[in-house]
DNA sequence: ACAAAATGTATTATAGAAAGTACAATCAAA
DNA sequence: TTTGATTGTACTTTCTATAATACATTTTGT
């Protein structure tokens, strides 16, 4: 929604109506055409002054959910659909190497460090071992919506080169070195935007992040990548088609394998949060 | 985890400081006895002065999440075990009616509206058809950990009552009456807590939420259930076991239907499991 | 033409957050 | 013991969000 590199709304309250508008159009309470309140009759509402709400529906007319005329009021407009990468979990590896060709890498850092915590617990590996740690950012159309951190065991990592790692997925990089990826656990989750991550994904510190985290191991068992990724949520979705297995007494959902998503991109509208 | 329904930190940036190493260390990028870096680093990360920085720590620490000492500085404290609700996308109703046993819903809407814009538009619904919104906060342990918008086209939803959606997940109550659940598109996201969702949930404003988007169909296409849910990361989270399948042109991940879960967050029985 | 209602613009005042600086106190390691 | 890194404390200054008020400008409807 509108980047919003530097925050838009200033202040605790005016970004609190911000939010509550914003909120209220994104649910279609508030519908393209709509009239929202004038400045006065909020400000009364909220008990704060009409500055403040001023300032919230600048916010929002910068974001483009709103056109302001004085005289007439402010009204929701109608919204433009956001390009959106959509990855679909049964359907993972076309759909990277689809979007490797119409995206682009930045990689960040690319060198070679001792496991530690977390990342050599999960990927099995003993103290004192050594991983090839990557950070990159993809983009789609020079507009940056994952910022990717992932560590792969050094005697993996050698077979392959930094230059690679920037034009080549990771994942074809390992087949290509003789790893027989067998399975993945992937856990799925919520992160703010810190410094680092808002600069490289270009968008305010504090926004909302999926959280992606990825283990994959070979056929032996043995962790081969571990992936900690972030992605914008307004511009890549996690897409999932279940359908219902099992019989009456065990009936549970199933995740459709292989079934090649509909629409790319072009529907998923421009609606990010939902939050509040 | 402290639960800070109340912001305990004064000024946006302090707070945003102090939601960002909050995240940090529920997610385990920081973990118990790990040291902070100082003040003045984090001032400088940040770019903000350290009394800003401090605020932050300070609320940290009245959070119980650090332990600060002069000449020391500060550490990550041993968390009490936080339970944590993890879904495994493949087997989600069989750990749904487990989950429902050890948890409780707090019923905050239950109305009959006209069906607007994307609601309608995903439901298949025609304008002025008239759908059951209901909001509902699911709690283990008495602590609440999702908070969950439906959308249920009135035919259906007339089966069933008010107190009925406080005592039965709403997937048994569309299967009494009549409903042949065949199929869902679900979508997850991120979104920040806003007012309303940051009071029901008891976490601050702010705060990262996974946001999930679940449209229920029939076996005739019909859309039965509209499902608009957020979660707090630090007590549910998405899981997926993937198998690798296809051949060497097309290889792809492969959800893995049905696996009961292997190792989890440890102990406690804290794991249920579940959507709306 | 006029009035009503809306936004646009301006000014002043206040409180609180944040910046900047300085120095003291505490601890650990060289 | 000395050194360096850390937190604790104190103070001043600057900036900014908010409040309160006033008036101009644009549009719509009577």
């Amino acid at each position: 929604m509108a980047d919003e590199a530097r925050p838009s709304v200033t202040g605790v309250k005016a970004h609190r109506i911000f939010l509550l508008l914003k909120e209220a159009i994104a649910s279609g309470a508030l519908a393209p055409g709509d009239r929202l309140p004038g400045e006065l009759k909020l400000a009364e509402q909220h008990e704060v002054s009409r500055v403040t709400v001023r300032r919230a529906m600048e916010a929002l007319r910068e974001a483009g959910l709103v056109a302001r005329r004085p005289g007439v009021g402010t009204v929701v407009q109608e919204q433009p659909m956001a390009s959106t990468v959509t990855a679909s979990v049964s359907n993972l590896l076309p759909n990277m190497v689809r979007m490797s060709a119409a995206s682009n890498v930045r990689l960040l850092e690319f060198r070679y460090v001792e496991a530690t915590g977390v990342v050599r617990e999960r990927l099995g590996l003993k103290a004192g071992e050594r991983v090839q740690r990557s950070i990159r950012v993809r983009l789609m159309d020079d507009k940056p919506f994952s910022y990717l951190v992932t560590h792969v065991p050094e005697r993996i990592a050698l077979q392959y080169t930094e230059a690679d790692l920037a034009r080549t997925p990771l994942f074809a990089l390992l087949e290509r070195s003789g790893v027989t990826v067998d399975r993945a656990t992937q856990t799925i989750s919520a992160a703010l935007a810190g410094p680092e991550t808002a600069r490289a994904l270009e968008l305010a510190e504090g926004s909302a992040l999926i959280a992606l985290n990825r283990v994959v191991f070979d056929q032996t068992g043995a962790g081969v990548e571990h992936l900690d990724a972030l992605y914008r949520p307004d511009r890549y979705r996690i897409q999932m088609e279940l359908t219902r297995a099992g019989d009456e007494a065990e009936r549970y959902w199933e995740p459709l394998a292989g079934e090649p998503l509909a629409g790319e991109p072009a529907a998923a509208g421009a609606r990010a949060s939902g939050g509040g």
